[in-house]
DNA sequence: GCTGGGAGAGGCTTA
DNA sequence: TAAGCCTTTCCCAGC
């Protein structure tokens, strides 16, 4: 046990010096904001980061159960507890911590830069399609990519070999209604544009079975994605297609980061 | 600093027992799953949980950098590092954490209870709502709610006075394109069993420019909800309707196609 | 620098 | 188990 005293003096340093800091310890906290919530006093983390965020966690879950962003961080000792206070505006927040027990609180020093994430996203996939859209479909031409709409952002624009215009949607998961509508909203969009039809594939490696009946309806098609990731590589390339086969529709996707 | 041996051992204890285990140290990161992702060396907390949840915090930012759950975790000495590990099938990931060097590491008894009281949310208002839906229209009788379809489960169905059927759907943020689509797609159902024409209104506390360009395009009404989150214990309440403003009262009937 | 718009992903709930 | 959907988000583009 950490006297509540001594406490406030290392959260306040800890702040200031843009430390990390945890705080375990049996403490309520009220939450009010764009929700409003009350946890009862319970034993759990409480982590202070150096861009002055805080959150709290439970013993379970990835997401904590409680936290706030970008708040002017105060200390507050009371009758027997410690008051750790976090208020912000615009919009209007408040976080109250209220320990009335603190087994250990530790302050570590750490930068603040942003970690540099290599990743598989779907703008590498969308970028290794555009490489070579006649994998999805022979004389398939690219137009544009990530167009902007006013409806929406469309993933890529393409032309086959029919001179038809066709929005393709990309999803990394199992597409759903919303993907679906998605798709549509964007043909609606080039089709009032350019004043024609458009045909629209939907590019994902699985879709729902109602969303699937729903694409159906609308007149769209469906083309499965059977993409893998792999292992980051040596050379400078992001992402490369390994191929895709019409009827098995299976893509290989290849990251490689330098 | 802190022997990769001993940590090895005190996270195999702290996982073993379910307690909330905190590393500090230096790591990088590898990720294969839903995207592939590497993080370069940098120092960092690791938080495993009772419920064997890892996620990787950098000293910024509410969100992890890199996380999994319901994993098989496990630890791994190597030439001067310690690989903690962990894998799941369905779907398939990897997270392996290499640590060259661990500052700090403890391991906190902890519940694994879940004890988060949130109010305001959409469900509460849905409740509020129900109450009386004459706040939204005079005349206004319900239904049915959370009605499950081919298509979505629609939040509210009633019937004005002149024996329309409304379909409802409500919103605790500002409106945006799924809220619309949600919507037209829930209408369509009720319309096709049915077989008559309904009235679909969207209840939010706002909507997006576009999106309500496009619920007018499709025939449907927005209509503005002011709502107030009210703090816990209040004979129970969690969310007060404080008032409903029609933006446009757009009356649809004689806009029917035949 | 602030703000609005759009897409994303964890986690809950019900069938 | 799967499907549907909600959310205290986060990023990015435009002002």
């Amino acid at each position: 046990m950490i006297e509540l005293v001594e406490t406030k003096a290392a959260i306040e340093r800890g702040v200031l010096a843009k430390h990390m800091v945890t705080v375990v310890g049996r403490c309520s906290v009220d939450y009010f904001g764009r929700a409003t919530s009350t946890l009862p006093s319970g034993k759990r983390l409480v982590l202070i980061k150096g861009d002055n965020s805080i959150s709290i966690h439970q013993n379970r879950l990835v997401r904590p159960t409680n936290y706030i962003m970008g708040a002017r961080i105060s200390c507050e000792l009371g009758e027997g507890t410690l008051k750790l206070k976090a208020a912000k505006t615009k919009p209007a927040e408040r976080l109250t911590i209220t320990f009335t027990g603190v087994h250990d609180l530790r302050s570590y020093e750490m930068e603040l830069t942003d970690d540099l994430r290599l990743s598989g996203s779907e703008r590498d996939l969308n970028e290794a399609l555009m490489q070579d859209l006649s994998m999805i479909e022979p004389g398939l031409k690219p137009i544009n990519q990530q167009q902007h709409f006013r409806k929406g952002i469309c993933d890529i624009i393409a032309q086959d070999k029919d001179g038809n215009m066709v929005v393709i949607e990309l999803k990394r998961r199992q597409a759903d209604f919303d993907s679906v509508t998605q798709l549509q909203r964007y043909m609606r969009e080039v089709e009032n544009l350019k004043g024609i039809k458009a045909r629209g594939i939907l590019l994902a490696p699985g879709i729902r079975k109602n969303a699937k009946e729903l694409l159906g309806q609308l007149g769209l098609e469906f083309c499965r994605l059977d993409f893998e990731l792999t292992p980051h590589g040596k050379d400078g390339q992001k992402a490369r297609i390994k191929g895709l086969e019409r009827k098995q529709q299976t893509i290989m996707q290849h990251l490689k980061v330098g």
